[in-house]
DNA sequence: GATTTACTTGAATCTACAG
DNA sequence: TCTGTAGATTCAAGTAAAT
C-alpha cells in the first residue's frame, strides 16, 4: 500500500509542472474557470481544494500552512492533577478515520498549494509528531525539496500531567522549496543581524500563544484550539518573503498568518473553512497597524549590490596600474595590470584567479585577499569598492 | 535481504533463554532455526535484517537505532570560507536510489525489530530532516506507538557555510512504543530530580561526540563518520529502561550504545555489517569501567548564560519595532526593524554592529549602550535582556 | 608552567548570473 | 540549456603551537 501511494503521489508530481512566465495554464480541475486575480487581503471561505483550484497558477511568494494535526486521543477526558479538565482539540475537523485519510487529504492539499506557488517561492507547514512525519514523507514524495526542519521550542509548555512521558515542549516547522532549483528568498543577513551577529539555527525558542495575544470570544473562552504566536509566524515570513509578497494560509483559521503579513508590509491569501473564524480572523486583521516603510526597507544584501570591475578601481585612481598588491600577511604578491587583471610570475587572470592561484586553492575572493599599502598600512581593496558603491548610490 | 550471512557467534557468549511463559514463536524466515539463546554482550557481525531474524521473538527491553539517513548531498565537495572541504558523509552504506528503496529498507529493519521487541519494550529512532519523516511515518504504518519525539539540539553544529539556509542545529529522535498498549519503562521521577526537579523537556541540548570521546584510527582520523555522544544515548538508556534490561542497537557503528549499556549495567546486543567498526566497538566497549547502581542518577549539565537574540526581545513585545533607540546621553539614534536590526541612515546591522558606526569605534557592546525611552525615562535594553534570561531559566 | 593564538573539525541534501 | 567565472560564505570546541 505505501509503495503504491508512494508511486502514484510520484507521478502526480511529475505530470504537474506549471510553466509560469510562458502561458497561463489552465486551472488543474478544468471545471471552474481562472480567475487571474488574486484575491488579496481576504479570506476566503471554504473548502481549501476547491478555493486552491481557483487561484492562477504561480502566483504566491510564500505558503504558510498549520493544517489538522490528527490527533489521536483516546476515550476520557484529561484531567490535570487539581482534577481540573484539559481543553482538549477534539473538533471535528481534526478527525481523520485513519492515516491513510491524513496521507490523501495531506496530498491533495499540498499538491494544490504547489500549483499555486511561484517557482521561487517556499512553504512552511507547522505540526507536532501525531501528523509531521506524514506531512514531511508527503513533501519529498511530491517534489519540493526540504530545507530545513524548523524546531519551535516552546517557553511554557503544558506539562506532562500523568508523568508518563517526556513533556512535549516544542512543534516541528518544515520549510521547503517548491523543487530542488535554487533561487528562493532567504534574509540571511537580516536574521544573523538579529541574532548577536550568529547564524540563526534550526531551534527557536518563542512563548505559547496566550494573554492578550490570544483571541477570546464573549464568553472569554478562546476562539480557536490552536491559535498560533504572531513571533512564529513573524520569524518565517520575515526570513523568506519580501514586503509586497503574496503569502497564502490555507487554513486561515484566527487569520495569525493574515495579521502578521499585513503589519509586516506582505499581502495575504486566506482559506478558511470555518465561517466563525473568518469572521474573527477578519476583525483581528483590520485592527492591525502596518509598521512604517522605513522600518520594513530591506537592507541590501552583498550579493544584491551592483557589480563593480576591478578596472573601474583602477580607473576610478584608487589602485595604479604596476602596484603590487600583497595579502594580509604579506605571503603573497601580485601584479596589477592597467586592464584590471593581475600578474603573479608568468600568470595572469582576474583578482580571484590569481589569488586562488598563489594559496593554491581552488578559489578565491579576490575583493577581500587583496591588499595595497597605503601610508605604512594595508588597505583591503574592498574597501575602495564600497567607496565606489556608496558613490554609485548617491548619484 | 537477499544475502542471509551467517552470523559469528562468539565463544564466550553468555547464554540466557528468553524469558519463561512466554511461547517461542519460530523465526520469521523459516529458513534458519531460531537459537533461543540470546548473543549478549556481543556484537554480532553481518546484515542485520539476517541477524534480527536469529533473534527469538519478544526478547528485548529497549531498541536504540541509528540508521543511515539517506543524505543526498549535490555533486562537488562543500567548501568552508577558508577553502577548507568540509568531510561529507558519502559512504556507501549511506546511498539509496530513492525515496522508494530507502522507505522498503526502513520498513523491513523496524518490522524485524518489532518482532524481537518484548510488549513492554520502546524503541528509539535518531535521524535528520532528510530521513526521520520517512521513518516517522513508517512506525505509524507498523503499529508502533509514537510516545515522544525528542530534538537533539547541538550545542556545537556545524554552520551552514553558504549562507543559504538555517543552520541545521538538531537531529530529532522518535521513542515509540511496540503498539498503543501501556506498561514501558519510563523514569519519570529520576529524570526530574536531574532535570532540577522540572520535568524532562522533549528538547535536549547536548554537544557532539568529538575530542576525546571521538574514535580515533591510527592514522588519526575518526574511526565512524557518525559517532553519536554517549550523553545522548545514556539519557534514552536511563529514561526507559532498568539495569540489566537488554538492549538492542541493529546499527551499532563503533558501538557506542554497547559501551553507554555497559556503563550502566544494561546487557546489549549489536549488529554491525562493517567488521573495521565492529573491532573498535569491541576494544571500546572492554575498556569500559561499569557504573556502580548508585553512581547512575543522571549528572546535571552544567548550562551557560542563554543567549538571547535581540529578535526575542522584540518579540517578547520589550520593544516595538518602528521605535527609535538612543544612548544614556541621547547623542545618537537608530531605528528597530522587525527582523531584530537597526538601521542608521543607509546603515543595518545588529545592534552591536550599528552602536559601534554611530559611535566611530571599531566594536560596541549593543545590549549596554542603547537605550528605549520608558514613561519619561531612559531604559537600557540589557534590562529587557535580564527579564528574559530569568523567563529561559526554567527551559 | 601559564596564557594566548592558531588551527582543525563536525550526518551538508549550501550560489548566481552572464554569455 | 549548458558552461564558465565572479565572488560570497563559519560557530563552538578541542587540540596544538607559540609566547
Amino acid at each position: 500500500m505505501a509503495s503504491l501511494r508512494t508511486a502514484v503521489a510520484g507521478a502526480a508530481a511529475r505530470k504537474q509542472v506549471s510553466r509560469p512566465g510562458r502561458a497561463a495554464s489552465a486551472p488543474r480541475m478544468g471545471l471552474v474557470p481562472s480567475t487571474q486575480r488574486l484575491p488579496l487581503d481576504e479570506v476566503i471561505v471554504g473548502d481549501c481544494l476547491a478555493a486552491l483550484d481557483r487561484l492562477p497558477p504561480a502566483s504566491v511568494d510564500l505558503v504558510f500552512a498549520d493544517p489538522p494535526y490528527n490527533l489521536q486521543l483516546g476515550e476520557g477526558s484529561l484531567l490535570r492533577p487539581d482534577q481540573s479538565a484539559v481543553d482538549a482539540v477534539d473538533d471535528d475537523w481534526d478527525q481523520f478515520a485513519s492515516f491513510e485519510a491524513y496521507d490523501t487529504f495531506t496530498r491533495a492539499w499540498l499538491t494544490a498549494c504547489r500549483r499555486v506557488m511561484k517557482p521561487t517561492a517556499t512553504l512552511w507547514v507547522i505540526g507536532s509528531y501525531h501528523n509531521i512525519f506524514r506531512v514531511g514523507s508527503a513533501l519529498q514524495d511530491l517534489g519540493f525539496w526540504i530545507l530545513n526542519d524548523i524546531v519551535w521550542r516552546k517557553a511554557n509548555p503544558m506539562p506532562n500531567f500523568r508523568g508518563k512521558r517526556f513533556t512535549n515542549a516544542h512543534e516541528t516547522l518544515i520549510w521547503a522549496s517548491r523543487s530542488p532549483q535554487k533561487g528562493y528568498t532567504f534574509h540571511y543577513e537580516a536574521l544573523k543581524g538579529g541574532n548577536e551577529d550568529l547564524q540563526m539555527r534550526s531551534d527557536w525558542f518563542i512563548p505559547l500563544c496566550t494573554g492578550e495575544e490570544r483571541l477570546k470570544g464573549s464568553d472569554g473562552r478562546k476562539v480557536h484550539p490552536t491559535q498560533k504566536p504572531e513571533a512564529l509566524v513573524a520569524r518565517t515570513l520575515l526570513s523568506a518573503s519580501n514586503p509586497g509578497d503574496v503569502v497564502l494560509d490555507p487554513f486561515f483559521g484566527t487569520g495569525t498568518t493574515g495579521a502578521v503579513a499585513r503589519r509586516l508590509g506582505r499581502r495575504f491569501i486566506g482559506i478558511e473553512r470555518e465561517e466563525t473564524y473568518a469572521a474573527a480572523a477578519r476583525a483581528r486583521i483590520a485592527a492591525v497597524e502596518p509598521l512604517s516603510t522605513a522600518a520594513l526597507l530591506t537592507a541590501p544584501t552583498k550579493r544584491a549590490e551592483p557589480r563593480v570591475p576591478f578596472l573601474s578601481v583602477i580607473e576610478a585612481g584608487h589602485v595604479r596600474p604596476g602596484e603590487t598588491l600583497t595579502d594580509e600577511r604579506r605571503r603573497f604578491k601580485a601584479l596589477v595590470r592597467p586592464d584590471g587583471t593581475l600578474a603573479a610570475g608568468p600568470a595572469t587572470g582576474s583578482i580571484h584567479k590569481i589569488g586562488a592561484l598563489v594559496q593554491g586553492f581552488p578559489a578565491c575572493n579576490g575583493w577581500t585577499f587583496w591588499h595595497v599599502e597605503r601610508a605604512g598600512k594595508l588597505v583591503c581593496i574592498d574597501d575602495f569598492r564600497g567607496t565606489m558603491r556608496a558613490g554609485m548610490r548617491s548619484a
